[in-house]
DNA sequence: TGGGTGACCATAG
DNA sequence: ACTATGGCCACCC
């Protein structure tokens, strides 16, 4: 119905692609849907991902420089971090390791 | 109508 | 590494 449960949907789906033991970041998920909402709107948008019946993997949404700063919004803030590095991906203060290797972006990734 | 805030981003100093 | 700005857009006073 409202205008943003469509936008939900998209960002749901676009970090359901991405895959195990990759991570990438809210601007790029922005930018891959057009732009026409910011990147604080897919921080938005994670924000209602936890109710969804369908598994969103947020952990693999940091922000542009790796960094976990969604981790307090996680059941335990400790959670973000055991995801990750359960699927390989290390973390070190809160920050990835090796980002540029890990980075899986949806432009090109998943483009035409 | 307007200010403050935020799981952001870019640029500048 | 840090702060400051400006842009972004929806939410809540």
């Amino acid at each position: 119905m409202e205008k943003h449960e469509d936008f939900f949907q998209m960002v749901f789906q676009v970090v359901r692609l991405i895959p195990k033991g990759r991570v990438t970041s809210y601007g790029a998920i922005a930018k891959y849907l057009g732009t026409a909402r910011s990147s604080r709107m897919v921080g938005w948008a994670m924000n209602a991902a936890h109710s969804q019946k369908k598994v969103v993997p947020a952990h693999r949404v940091v922000n542009r420089n790796g960094e976990l700063t969604g981790k307090h919004h996680f059941a335990t803030p400790f959670l973000m971090q055991e995801l990750l590095e359960k699927e390989g991906v290390k973390v070190v203060k809160d920050k990835v390791k090796n980002f540029d290797k890990y980075y899986w972006d949806p432009m090109v990734e998943l483009a035409l």
